[in-house]
DNA sequence: TAGAATAATAGTGTCGACAATAAGGGTGTT
DNA sequence: AACACCCTTATTGTCGACACTATTATTCTA
C-alpha cells in the first residue's frame, strides 16, 4: 500500500514525480541509508535535469531524508539510535498533542470513523494474524486521523509531512511486524476513548505512552539488527 | 543585533547569502507579509540567477516563512491569529520538552552561564529600562541556550532553524516591548532553578507556562493591530 | 619510504535560455 | 449587458553548459 493519505497536494510537476520517488525509494531501503547521493548519477537514472533533481533533494532536506552540505553534497540520513530517540521524543511531545488538541476539536462523525477504523483493524488482525498490514498502514492510518482532528495546521504540516516519512523509514528498514500489534490495539481503544471523553489530558498521556512503547520496541529491533 | 547565533552553517555559497537577506527582510517586514514573491524581479533585485534564488527560497519554505503552490508561485507566510496560536501550541509543546530534556543534560558549566546570563540581562534591563533589547536578543538567547541544552539534535534543529525565524516574524511585526519584559525575568529565573534542580517535570511545566503567557501578550497587540 | 605539495578529476553551485503552465485582457456571442 | 471563450502575456518549471570547490591520484622532496 502507499502512503497517499499523507499527501493531499497533488502530482503535477517532474520534480514532485522525482521526490515521491526517491522518498518511497529511501524509506524502503532501496536507496541505501547513509549512502551518497550523487546528482549527475540521480538526474540521469530519473532521466531529469539536475535541477529538477536539486528542487527534490531540497524537499527530501526538509522532512529529512537527507542532510546536504554545500560544496560536499548530500546524503540519505542514517539510521542510528541516537537519532530515533530523539526523534520519538519530538514525536511523543507532538502526538501528545495532537491528541490533547483532538480531544477537544474531533467532530462526532471524525470519532465515530476513528472507532469503526479501529473494529475493521481488529478483524483484518483476527483475518491475517501475524502479518504486519496492522502495523504498516492501520496504525499509521489510525495515528493520522487524531493529528488531523487536532485541526492544527501547522502541527499536521510538522507530523504528517515532515516528520512521518522518518519515522516510517525507522520502522520499515528495522521490520515492524510483531507482538506489539495486539497490545497496540489496547492502546489505540484507550485513546479512542479519551478523545470521546473530551478528555484531553488523559488522551495526551496515552499517547505519549503508546509511543514511547513503541519506540522501545523499535529500540529493540534496532538493537538486534545492530549486533548482527 | 543580528540573528547569528541561530545559525551556526557558515554562510558560504550564493543562495546562502540570499537566504539569510530574504529571511531578515521577511521577519523585519522589509518583505511585507502575504506579499506575493516575483522570481524574476527578486532575482534582478539580489543580483543572482533564479536558479540561486529558488534554492534560497526553498529553504524559506523549509522555516515557514513563504509557502509554494505549483505553477502558481511564491507567496510570503500571512500572519494570522489562528496561525499564532498553532505556532505557540507547537512550540509550547516542543520547548517544553527542551526544557526538560535540559534539566537532565544540561552541563553545570551551562547552568553557570544561563544564570550569568540572567544577571547581566537584569543590570541590562536596568540601565535601558524600557527599551526592547531584553526581549529582543536577551530573551532570545536564554531560550536558545535551553533549547542547545536538551542535547537533542533533532529538537535542536526543529526549534532554532524551522520554527524560531516565523516566532521572531511575529514578535518583531507585532512590536514587542512593554510590561511583559520584568515579568518575564521572574520566569526566566524560576525555570533556571528546576533546570538546576534537575526537576525536569517542573522545569517543563514552568516553560510551557512562560510560552503561553508570551503568547497571550503578543496576542493582546495583534487584536490591537487588526482592529486600527 | 613517508610525507607534503601539486595536478587531475569528479561533483556541486550558478547561470542564461527554452518550454509549459496560469493569470489577465479582449473579443465575440446569446 | 453578461457570460463564455480565446488569445496574449507574464511567470514558473526545466534544461544544458560553465565556473568553482573538494576530493583523489600523482609526483616531488626530505
Amino acid at each position: 500500500m502507499t502512503d497517499s493519505f499523507l499527501n493531499e497536494a497533488p502530482i503535477t510537476t517532474a520534480s514532485d514525480q522525482v521526490f515521491v520517488n526517491m522518498r518511497r525509494e529511501i524509506v524502503e531501503g532501496t536507496i541505501a541509508q547513509g549512502s551518497k547521493i550523487s546528482e549527475p548519477e540521480l538526474a540521469k537514472r530519473y532521466g531529469v535535469s539536475r535541477a529538477t533533481l536539486r528542487e527534490a533533494l531540497n524537499r527530501l532536506e526538509s522532512c529529512y531524508l537527507v542532510e546536504r552540505k554545500a560544496n560536499v553534497g548530500c546524503r540519505v540520513v542514517a539510521l542510528t539510535a541516537e537519532r530515533l530517540i530523539e526523534v520519538y521524543q519530538v514525536r511523543s511531545s507532538l502526538e501528545g498533542l495532537a491528541c490533547r488538541l483532538a480531544a477537544d476539536n474531533m467532530e462526532p462523525d471524525e470519532i465515530k470513523g476513528l472507532k469503526q477504523l479501529l473494529n475493521q483493524h481488529l478483524q483484518t488482525q483476527r483475518v491475517k494474524e501475524g502479518e504486519s498490514y496492522y502495523q504498516e498502514a492501520g496504525d499509521l492510518d489510525f495515528h493520522y486521523r487524531i493529528i488531523k482532528g487536532s485541526k492544527n495546521a501547522h502541527l499536521i504540516h510538522l507530523l504528517c509531512n515532515d516528520l512521518y516519512q522518518l519515522i516510517r523509514m525507522y520502522r520499515v528498514q528495522m521490520g515492524m511486524a510483531g507482538p506489539r500489534v495486539s497490545k497496540a490495539f489496547d492502546e489505540h481503544l484507550a485513546i479512542i476513548n479519551a478523545i470521546e471523553n473530551h478528555d484531553g489530558e488523559l488522551a495526551e498521556m496515552l499517547m505519549k505512552r503508546h509511543i514511547s512503547a513503541s519506540q522501545a520496541n523499535i529500540q529493540t529491533k534496532f538493537d538486534l539488527y545492530q549486533s548482527e
